[in-house]
DNA sequence: AACCGAGGCTAACGCGAGTTAGTTTCTCAT
DNA sequence: ATGAGAAACTAACTCGCGTTAGCCTCGGTT
């Protein structure tokens, strides 16, 4: 700066003025564009983390995940980072592996660095813990929400998507759903059944327990579980499974039987792993967990508080898109 | 700083050599106590950024890559980042779109953070061309390497990948090994099939044309093409797939005709796309691209070309393991 | 008694910026 | 001719820290 200070013949004082657009200070034009030409001449790069010093903020927020080379993670990562861009915010990312002492290692790195807020984001979506030096800083948690209710959080809405993969099912004229779910207690299983159970109280069917059966995330489990559905004395015409490697799963059994999808039986997914639903054969129809959005939406969520606008601790739920594809 | 230095009756001076252990400088131990401490008492945390200005040194690499949002850019980050967070060094990541101005700008923001170095790392494996920005600091490729040959790189060893595979289908006593590649042109196209073909060689085996087809990296053309493979008057007894997507489509093909996997016919894969190959029925052998272990290279070389100890453009190879699963 | 060196510590400068209080010059109305 | 005010700049301070040169004290030598 001292240099184009000195090639455009004026102060330090007056580069910094101009590169910064200061036009409540009066400059002659002339100046101004002498000074900018010398910077462009000199190729004159500003020094982010002097001025921050100088300015007393950063514009970083920074992000701590499980990067566990879980596929969720990077949308998140990306929702964030665009969004940051977008409002000239810098994202310093943090991997952990949920090891909570690495974590508050991490978390505290990201202080020296001075963040200006943080953003806590969790692979599959359920209650956590997060270190108490996150409270130094406005926190936001992604896909997962503080047990204790001390932090905002921004989730995904497992109720309504579950209710719409449900829904679309009905709507294509199936009476029979069979309902493969995740284990027990996780939010997704809790709010995937209950959107489950109210589309079918809406369309005026009651739920039959035989076709409620659980898996275990796997694609395995799927399979299992889909020939447990196939093998009832009335079996469903259409099958809704809570996530897409379950219904990977839940494919093979069907094909098997040499039943067709979805002519014979109907499948839909959860969570829209491109990977599978979309190399599926026939390709499968999900719903989409947002999570390219909840980073996003974290990242206003951070801009909001830091400026004031925003307070306390309230929970954001996100809607969950239904993907159409080739099984229903 | 200043508080802790007051707090514990001293020069801020005594505080920065303290924290800092410079044993080179004789404090009294009392001292050097007495200001540790005061610094734990009043929970002082150093602003990296002030010590990168007065260090001359900050610490960050950039990292720079496409789409965020492909499965395999997290990889390379989580690899990148363990192994910078190792030497104390922190990763700046910037997603792109792989447009070049918005690439240049990128890389623009990342070096007015003043980072010592840069990784631009690939979601396949190409030539590219890179900004000419990017000379301005050391700058390593990962997963694809410089069409000018103007920075070192790190890919990994796709031929000898393509051998691997191969050559545990012979092992497994195949005469007839079917082989469907990526479309023509692309480095991993050229090296898995160099790898196939001197495998065959070595077992002495003469290479049938009919049993090499192309595919075009989806689910369906792998169908396709093992149909074709399958439809020969001597069809092979294993099917060696450039890629999983291929293979997931190659599976169903398989199936079809009522045929088992491994018994009737072989599989072997190629990238180790876990949400494919680890939930495949039966799970897939395939080989794996290093994704973690070259972002840890990459970071190893700017490591040492910043520290003076490796220059020059040379590409460094990494071996592509084999995962064996259930298909062989 | 004068000198010396080691031990223990700090004043002061610099890093690259932003910012404020002030100075100088010019113009115009009185 | 005299202010007064605007226009056009700049000196000097600050941010939080690393670093160097030098200061002071004290014990031991010659």
């Amino acid at each position: 700066m001292k240099d184009v200070a000195r090639h455009a013949g004026v102060s330090r004082t007056a580069v910094s003025l101009v590169l910064n657009d200061r036009f409540d200070v009066t400059l002659a034009s002339e100046t101004r564009e002498r000074v900018m030409s010398a910077a462009a001449e000199l190729g004159y790069r500003p020094n982010a983390g002097a001025r921050a010093l100088a300015q007393q903020r950063s514009d970083w927020y920074g992000l701590v995940t499980e990067i566990v080379t879980a596929p969720f993670a990077v949308d998140v990562i990306k929702g964030a980072q665009d969004r940051a861009m977008a409002d000239e915010k810098y994202l310093l990312i943090a991997s952990t592996e949920s090891d909570p002492v690495a974590e508050s290692a991490a978390i505290e790195r990201l202080l020296e660095q001075r963040v200006e807020g943080l953003i806590y984001a969790a692979t599959w979506h359920r209650g956590v813990t997060v270190p108490d030096v996150a409270r130094e800083v406005p926190t936001v948690l992604v896909n997962c929400f503080d047990i204790e209710g001390r932090f905002p959080a921004v989730v995904p809405d497992e109720r309504a998507g579950g209710h719409r993969a449900t829904s679309r099912l009905l709507e294509a004229g199936h009476r029979r759903v069979g309902f493969i779910n995740l284990d027990r207690g996780i939010p997704a299983a809790i709010g995937r059944r209950e959107g489950y159970l109210a589309a079918l109280e809406e369309a005026g069917i009651a739920p039959d327990a035989e076709l409620e059966v659980t898996g275990h995330a796997t694609a395995d489990s799927g399979f299992t579980a889909a020939e447990e559905l196939l093998d009832l004395a009335e079996p469903p015409t259409a099958i809704f499974c809570a996530n897409d490697r379950m219904a990977m799963g839940a494919y093979d059994a069907i094909k098997e039987r040499g039943m067709r999808i979805p002519e014979d039986v109907a499948v839909i997914g959860f969570d829209n792993q491109e990977l599978i639903a979309g190399y599926l054969r026939p390709s499968l129809t999900t719903v989409a967990l947002p999570f390219e959005q909840m980073g996003a939406m974290g990242v206003d969520l951070l801009a909001a508080i830091t400026a004031g606008e925003s307070t306390g601790t309230n929970t954001v739920t996100v809607d969950c898109p239904l993907l159409e594809r080739s099984s229903v």
